[in-house]
DNA sequence: ACGTTACCTTACAATTCTGTAAGGAAGAAC
DNA sequence: GTTCTTCCTTACAGAATTGTAAGGTAACGT
């Protein structure tokens, strides 16, 4: 996931954009104020999360989210403020920001909130894979840019593995999630991810098998 | 908005539930954690939001957050804990929360986070018409709450008339939009539509033919 | 190596979905 | 009224999906 950091402190923001890389994110960092409204201020920008610093040099981070939701409503922003600092916060949540947190925080909870503004961003993205892709509006798959009909079983499994792309799900998780009240025999899901597999045959996506773990998509 | 809010200290209760009746919600306040994660443990709870103090009787809000997130991954969760409670945060934020307030917060700052949540529901609200239900994230149609499994034809004719309440949507658009790509027959989609009704028949929901322009679905 | 467990594959019958066609009903135009 | 058009309903055969069972394979622990 693609993160920019806007924060005045060099060592504060190095520290932070460190953490975060650790976790897997690209993370790129802006000192200024008037440069981070630039870079925000076209819809394309980009970024999947926007961590925004209020007491910046040049232009206050509360213009620069303005800036930001003007032209863009959805990308999440987290702010970044100094404790006490209520009004702000109140103002910043206000204006359109999803989120914040007063300094001085803990790292452990900068990266829980992070991985939460990005779940819930997942939901909503259509989701990709490969040249394996879901478009949630339509509601239908696409594989190599051809569309894949698939019948309502496997569809759910998929769409329930693309949403957990990366990660393994277990057989259990998937009843729960993928087909919550309804009865499944004993090895359904297997029978259904042995029929996804062969309908994902010559793509550039696969259908791993984690022992013990359960099954994960991979695109070649 | 339906808020729900569980909080055992009875007065704290009572002072917020008003602080969030005067913005103009409906609140639900419940004091016993066993009884929360009750009524939370089926889809249908019809809450917009949760207010969940960590610190319950019977049943931590933990474990009642995760009753709720087993069932139900839409509802945004604001949770309430003891300031200093880091963990009990971050443990919170990764089981699905979506933002908590330390104790004791400003009222200003409740009424913001809250307004940021509701705001933030809306934009992916699930599409809902009387009884039936559209839930973009689980890609599952709900009627009076229980699921209704459609073939994959009626399932796109749905989601595609859902999209479109209220005005009427005529047979081309149908085509274009719900089966882009794919062949129809001569009165495909007359015969789809006769079988959707079959299914709605006995519900709140009526797919209404106005003639010359489309179909629509109208609540009664 | 052995047994155990988790997972894969296959096959088949039961069910459900899909396309097509044909005839009927209802509204609009004349 | 009549005619035309649009939409409804029904039926049926072909196709696809689904549940189930049975036997196979591969990884794992001891």
């Amino acid at each position: 996931m693609k993160l920019l950091l806007i924060e005045d402190d060099a060592l504060l923001a190095e520290t932070l954009a460190d953490v975060l890389r650790l976790e897997g994110h690209r993370v790129t960092t802006l000192q200024d104020g008037r440069e981070a409204r630039q870079q925000l201020s076209h819809a394309d920008h980009g970024q999947d999360l926007i961590l925004l610093d209020l007491n910046l040099p040049h232009c206050s981070g509360l213009e620069v989210l303005a800036a930001l939701r003007q032209c863009d409503a959805k990308t999440p922003a987290l702010i970044l403020t100094a404790r006490g600092a209520i009004e702000d916060r109140v103002k910043g949540l206000d204006l359109g920001a999803d989120d914040y947190l007063a300094k001085p925080f803990a790292l452990d909870e900068l990266e829980a909130r992070v991985r939460a503004l990005l779940r819930r961003q997942a939901r909503d993205a259509s989701l990709q894979i490969g040249t394996l892709n879901f478009d949630s509006l339509a509601q239908r798959f696409t594989l190599g840019g051809e569309y894949l009909n698939l019948p309502p079983r496997e569809q759910r499994l998929l769409a329930c593995l693309m949403r957990h792309t990366g990660e393994p799900v277990d057989k259990v998780r998937l009843a729960s999630e993928a087909f919550a009240g309804e009865s499944l025999g004993d090895n359904a899901i297997e029978v259904y991810v042995h029929r996804l597999r062969r309908r994902l045959a010559n793509s550039d996506v696969t259908l791993h098998t984690v022992r013990g773990l359960g099954y994960q998509l991979v695109s070649s």
